[in-house]
DNA sequence: ATTTACCCTACTATTTTACTCAGGTATAAT
DNA sequence: ATTATACCTGAGTAAAATAGTAGGGTAAAT
């Protein structure tokens, strides 16, 4: 599991078409000019994304992107395991044999911490965050600073249970 | 929030304190030996560390680092903040000021889940981790493939709730 | 036929990662 | 005191990842 800015492009773009994409689908040039990423570096990322599924293409004059399958069927791990691809992470190749015990331990414990970053992400779909933003939104008008952690706690534990 | 390999360095570092340094130091010169780390990168991961009072040295022969606080004091979000340092992250400068309102969304929504995930990891100590380990070893001796999932999420539960 | 917008490959600049080198400083042991 | 240990620091550097450019294609709507 990595989490980094090409992730993050992945994720928004996503967050982008679930937003826009009701209807008509969504050009990357829109993308670009809303999220302020570079078209070509878009359409690198939804290549892999058409390739994992997660998005279909219409061509031509009036087409774009829209999302595979609803908003609430596609969760964030699967958006950010698609663009980065291969991730083996594991200094012995994930087959546990460098050296003997006691060298593995910390390995291990990564791996097994790297899976539940993976599973957090796995139970959050792209509605859950559009859900949340909304309530906050309706919440707190305009000021929108402190008291943060609370409502996070709750929303996890929704998410997850 | 950011997650690299970097990041994962540093977490691995740290249980391998947290693990061995219970009585005596630990040197970098171990922890590059055990966790295949180049001692100078090690050292400058360190100095990170040390700044961020996640960690204290004793200079001189029997020297090295042991954890500032408690293996349950120390959460993983602080550790991957103290290597990465200053992520600034959003694309208008946190100001939210990127023209009008539109354009704005999807940004808000991937920091809400990007606070999400530091929320999460802020809830899982090293402790934490080890104790998983501990724990999936005496129930699985040796063989560990499938039904991962929901062991997952009740540790999830646990640590959030 | 032309325009639109996806599709694809290769190339390049920038940044980050991970490491090396070359010194220093505090401390324990002799 | 001297020496060895191991932290400390900064500068430089190779490799990789990120982000973007360039230059072409192809499917489909007008």
């Amino acid at each position: 599991m990595k989490l980094t800015t090409k992730g993050r492009y992945a994720v928004t773009a996503m967050l982008d078409l679930a937003i826009h994409a009701k209807a008509s689908p969504v050009t990357l040039q829109d993308i670009s000019g809303r999220q302020g990423i570079s078209l070509s570096y878009l359409e690198q990322l939804f290549a892999k994304l058409r390739k994992n599924d997660l998005v279909k293409s219409i061509r031509g004059p009036g087409g774009g992107y829209q999302l595979q399958g609803a908003a609430d069927s596609v969760n964030i791990a699967k958006v950010i395991d698609a663009v980065n691809e291969s991730t083996d992470v594991t200094a012995c190749g994930g087959k546990g044999n460098c050296h003997d015990g006691q060298q593995c331990i910390t390995h291990d414990l990564w791996c097994e911490l790297s899976e539940q970053i993976h599973s957090f992400l796995s139970g959050i779909t792209l509605q859950d965050v559009i859900d949340k933003q909304q309530l906050k939104k309706q919440n707190q008008p305009s000021t929108d600073k402190g008291a943060e952690s609370l409502t996070h706690n709750t929303f996890i534990l929704s998410q997850v249970g």
